[in-house]
RNA sequence: AGGCCCAUGGUGUAAUGGUAGCACUUCGGAUUUUGGUUCCGUCAGUCUAGGUUCGAAUCCUAGUGGGCCUGCCA
């Protein structure tokens, strides 16, 4: 048997399964429902449930729970399939669709009315909630509770064969109308649904709820673990009524966990879907978004995310993980493979008045740790840009960048040091002067004398413009939902989670191809944008590096 | 209010009746041609009260706190 990586409480329950010789091998499955976008919360699901498969040799199902048209379409079939296979979650040849099963759940259904134990109802929806009761107060029997047998099946059969309209009939359960767990009190089977399903078209028009239809889909494909989230822990009970009053070919348990939440995130699919119609995002894969679309095209990685995935546990405490441990994973992964590259966010230009006027070219290393990874070439010239916030005219005692009369080294390059600060009306410096020292050059002195800060530059003449996109997080609270009474979780947006600069970039900058991730030394990893033109770059921030400078200037104030 | 579930540092997660550990975060230090990386260190925890036991984070009871459940959604 495999060593999973990370036991948690699913895998020890799977052991004694297993021990107890209740299955020989472990099958589950990753059931969505194809009426919106995957997020980060779902790829927790689909890493524990891919990762449960492939650590005891099993199977892993993709299953589209598509029981209800009305919300259901072909397009979130094929972006939940690409987000999967981004992630990197095989499902093989194991890929169904409850409306697969629509005959075999019909003829169960069936089975149960000739048990004696469903009926057709013509109550409506509000007195069929009338009856329900309460959490505190028993329910009442539906007055079309004894029909017989008989007219039960020519009832279901006239529902199925469409000779009534919607919500006037639907299949239920007989179990028991006192239950203290709602879900037990007559649940609906099957409802009456006039429309077009994305599959099946007009093969049906009643269609069998989630609780009729997802255990017995287990139990078809051979599902041995149906692992879901707690709040389906109330329906277990159901799930398994009707595990035990059906001649199913497999018995398959379901085990529940916490979901995940994120600060500073929401991550249900009705206040995503508002964020897009209210248009505080741009789509589905706005890089500010939670989405799997939104994470890739901010240049995430299905290896950090599967890393974040890991280190974030199973368990059924509620949870809230800190948007820094995502980060942290993808620093740690983009530490190692990104190349190095120079771009100018905030541009301040620099004359370096004893500069020869022909380009110098120095060779930057793409990556400090990895020789393998090769190098590039960057120009300087006389005049280049630095980041405004690399000098400071008047600076505070541990601030080892540009300064009047100070020197710092230029990456990969030379030593200057600054001898002018020209400014505009306001007092704002608008350029500087420096002078460089032509020992430098390489970015050491033959007399070893120390220079505490490298700075990046990029050449004034030579480079790349760049539209570049900083984000914070969406939203500015760590729960958006601690408002005021009577505020909203979209009070809480952060006004800043975009930014948009013109910036220059170094040449070399122009090899880069969508997606594949870089770091603007000093600034954070950034990828390129899929859909921008190729003429007008636009990289998107994934993550900022660590910046124990901004740290402690920010204690500083 | 009825049922079900949950409770370990700031966050998340281990310890399965026998020394409370790990990670993120915080804060420090070393190294550094990225104030990055790397390395080392630091702060900080078993919800409360009873009980069982030689011994309880772990088992029992009660309390407290939190979550879910009254769709013909999933």
């Amino acid at each position: 048997m495999a060593e999973p990586r990370a036991k948690n409480f699913i895998y020890e329950q799977i052991d004694a399964d297993l021990a107890a010789g209740r299955h020989s091998t472990v099958v589950t499955r990753f059931p969505p429902e194809p009426n919106g976008y995957l997020h980060i919360g779902h790829a927790k699901s689909i890493c524990l449930n891919h990762g449960i498969a492939a650590a005891y040799n099993g199977r892993f199902h993709l299953r589209f729970d598509d029981t209800n048209p009305s919300k259901e379409e072909t397009r979130y079939v094929e972006s939940i399939k690409e987000d999967l296979r981004w992630l990197g979650a095989d499902w093989g040849d194991n890929l169904f669709f409850a409306s697969d099963y629509f005959e075999q759940l019909h003829d169960w259904a069936v089975h149960l009315i000739r048990e004696g134990r469903a009926f057709v109802c013509d109550l409506s929806g509000d007195e069929i909630r009338a009856h329900r009761g309460t959490l505190t107060t028993p329910g009442r029997e539906s007055p079309f509770r004894g029909r017989s047998v008989e007219e039960n099946l020519d009832l279901f059969a006239r529902m199925r064969a469409g000779e009534f309209g919607d919500g006037e009939k639907v299949l239920r359960a007989r179990i028991d109308m006192a239950h203290p767990n709602l879900n037990m009190r007559d649940p609906v089977l099957y409802r009456i649904l006039h429309a077009k399903h994305h599959r099946t078209g007009d093969g049906w028009c009643i269609y069998p709820m989630y609780d009729f239809a997802h255990g017995q889909s287990d139990a078809i494909e051979g599902i041995t673990h149906s692992i879901c989230t707690l709040e389906f822990e109330d329906h277990r009970p159901l799930y398994n009524w009707f595990i035990d009053n059906l001649p199913v070919p497999h018995r398959p348990r379901q085990i529940e966990f916490a979901r995940l939440n994120l600060t500073h995130t929401v991550m249900s699919k009705r206040r995503l879907l508002q964020l897009v119609n209210e248009g505080h995002v741009d789509g589905w894969d706005d890089p500010r978004m939670p989405t799997v679309s939104g994470l890739r095209r901010r240049g995430y990685t299905p290896e950090a995310i599967r890393e974040f995935c890991d280190r974030v546990g199973v368990a059924k405490r509620n949870n809230t993980i800190s948007l820094s441990l995502l980060e942290f994973c993808l620093r740690q992964d983009l530490e190692g493979r990104a190349p190095r590259r120079m771009a100018v966010l905030d541009p301040l230009k620099v004359v370096i008045t004893n500069f020869p006027e022909a380009t110098e070219t120095y060779a930057g290393p793409n990556h400090p740790a990895e020789p393998a990874m090769g190098e590039r070439e960057v120009p300087l010239t006389r005049e280049i840009y630095i980041e405004r916030e690399d000098f400071m005219e008047d600076p505070p005692k541990k601030y080892f960048r540009l300064a009047p009369g100070r020197e710092v080294r230029l990456r990969y390059a030379c030593y200057i040091t600054c001898t002018d600060v020209v400014k505009d009306a306001e007092g704002r410096a608008v350029e500087l002067r420096a002078t460089f020292d032509p020992e430098s050059r390489g970015g050491s002195t033959p007399d070893n004398r120390k220079v505490k800060g490298t700075i990046h530059w990029v050449s004034a003449t030579e480079n790349v413009p760049l539209e570049v996109r900083l984000y914070e997080p969406l939203f500015s609270a760590e729960n958006p939902d601690d408002v005021p009474e009577g505020g909203s979780f979209l009070d809480n947006l952060n006004p800043e989670s975009r930014r948009t600069v013109a910036a220059y970039g170094e040449p070399a900058l122009r090899g880069t191809r969508p997606g594949e991730p870089v770091q603007f030394e000093r600034k954070g990893y950034f990828v390129l944008d899929a859909d921008c033109a190729e003429d007008r770059p636009v990289f998107h921030r994934s993550v900022t590096l660590r910046d124990s400078w901004a740290k402690q200037a920010k204690a500083g104030d």
